[in-house]
DNA sequence: GTGAAAGCGCTAACAA
DNA sequence: TTGTTAGCGCTTTCAC
């Protein structure tokens, strides 16, 4: 049926060794053999099973990701740049979805695990213990794109999520004679949002800002979450000059919000975004946000993982990405 | 190191076979050896090897999905559909890139072939003679998803693209007192859109209207590719009164190109876009669209290639979903 | 430069 | 109900 390297050893005259050596590139077989090897591969139509090569070898040039929600625009991005690098190492991926449950990704670890993958990319909002106990003890090399672990024992690829929160909030407090911006946050148990909220907490602080707690607004993340959030900052006595929205995605929902209801952006509230999911460009008026770099995060997070698979050395384990923010036309009159 | 069937069999005193056979849960097996065997898989941290199991039993429970982007948030969406009834169905996906160019599709089969997939999802543009060949000489099913191959050789799952494209275009011309709507354009010499610019012209003249060819634009499939459609379509003599944009993501680009130029949708022109991604609804005015189920067809395409990798009977071997149009307010002044 | 042979960890007859 | 024994298709010593 198939054909095997043992056929393409028959038919060719040498031993299944010497087939294997051609198909590896080992420098150890004459050029005229290797050619000939060559043609009756070509021949016979002879294509290597990477799973008897995966048993044998106990390398199976496959790694996982496990990615919250692929749909996801932010994670699709980051999808794209592990993708890309794994190409380029000549790795496969197998993608899973886990919405975030804790459940799912502690299942998911262990089916790939069972895969036999050579690495594991793991994107996701909570690490529990258990979490790093399964990734401390697991057979391959482990990293976090864009999730964070406060122990910074499992590498990790990521922006500084506390110093961006802190530089929007700070932008639009400037911007807005010294009043407390509102924030919408979702997801809030995921650390990467607490952090962006300390960040928030230290900018009102350092401006010598009364906190008011009722700025806080926490609604799904999602755009229709937006749209709430910017029904419940109209129902507050007076309505803030600024929102620091932690989602792209919410951040257009909350501008929607507010335009369906008759308010103007960024004239009666200035909105600030987080992210730079493409969408940020793809409202009126243009979303100002700080600028996350998915596709990078993912491809050096890949690059990093390609590291410990091939025992390279490495000198930074956690892996900061730089960020900025983005001025568009959602916090500028113009 | 790792501990292996083996090893389990011998701490629990019966062969690897029975193992193997608690393992696979076959019901031939003694309850109390049954937990026995549990017990010790449990104690010794027993993980099945996939690929040992794969080169066994000539299944590996994978099947290889070839897309063109996946950080597109139509095919993101069309992955998780079939993420999510590959999971339920115990498969897991490995999913590739392929940029829509045949080159990196046939290499990528062939990639997901060495890796002995159940089976293979294929999306892409352009199917040609080769694709064909290599679809019907593959040791394993192929279906096609939201891929049109007019051959209809290979199994697929679609939606009537022509038909959905004449029902745009009819809702247009009805809306316009008859005249000729405009109509934007991407990637033309993919077959689906071919079949929506058919649909177009088949409205056109079943309402005997005289067809221009100016109205026709061709743009990149992007946002920016729908500002420079906007733009195009400004430079006429005359503005028409409605533009049938053959992707939403192009369409908002058309929207908010009309409006940074001082012009109004739908008051000026009237924009209907394609797809209905969520973007749609995250636009103003909402975009009025042609409702592709992704999600659906990812997963119909999946639970199909089940039937395939089954050797169940197939009915249906080129399913046609349904699809609607949805009115918002690109389309309706209110 | 090439070949022989022993696994890799498991499934699947076939026996018992 | 359980065990024995071939493989699955390849890599990788170790000889020659």
């Amino acid at each position: 049926m198939t054909v095997t390297i043992y056929d393409v050893a028959r038919e060719a005259n040498v031993s299944m060794a010497t087939v294997s050596r051609v198909v590896n590139g080992n420098p150890n077989v004459k050029p005229s053999t290797r050619k000939k090897v060559l043609a009756t591969i070509e021949r016979l139509g002879y294509r290597p099973n990477a799973v008897a090569r995966g048993l044998a070898s106990k390398k199976t040039t496959t790694v996982g990701a496990i990615i919250p929600d692929i749909s996801n625009i932010f994670f699709s991005e980051l999808a794209r740049g592990i993708e890309d690098i794994a190409t380029m190492y000549k790795y496969n991926i197998i993608l899973s979805n886990s919405d975030s449950k804790k459940e799912n990704e502690l299942q998911l670890i262990n089916t790939m695990l069972e895969k036999q993958v050579d690495g594991i990319l793991f994107m996701g909002g909570n690490i529990t213990d258990e979490h790093i106990q399964q990734f401390k003890t697991s057979s391959v090399p482990v990293v976090l794109a864009a999730t964070y672990d406060s122990s910074n024992e499992i590498p990790s690829v990521n922006i500084d999520y506390e110093l961006a929160g802190y530089e929007a909030t700070k932008d639009l407090i400037e911007n807005n004679n010294n009043q407390q911006p509102a924030i919408v946050i979702s997801v809030p148990d995921a650390p990467v949002n607490k952090l962006k909220y300390e960040g928030y907490l230290r900018a009102l602080e350092e401006s010598n800002i009364e906190f008011s707690e009722e700025l806080v607004i926490t609604v799904d993340y999602s755009y229709d979450g937006g749209i709430t959030a910017a029904e419940k900052l109209l129902e507050l006595e007076a309505l803030p000059s600024s929102v620091f929205v932690t989602f792209d995605e919410v951040a257009i929902g909350v501008i929607h919000g507010f335009q369906d209801r008759g308010y103007n952006v960024p004239e009666d509230i200035q909105v600030f975004g987080f992210d730079n999911t493409k969408l940020a460009k793809m409202v009126r008026p243009t979303l100002s946000t700080v600028v996350q770099p998915m596709y990078d995060i993912g491809a050096v997070a890949m690059r990093l993982l390609t590291k410990y698979m091939n025992k390279e050395e490495v000198t930074d384990k956690n892996v900061v990405l730089p960020h900025r923010l983005e001025k568009r036309n959602s916090t500028t009159s113009n």
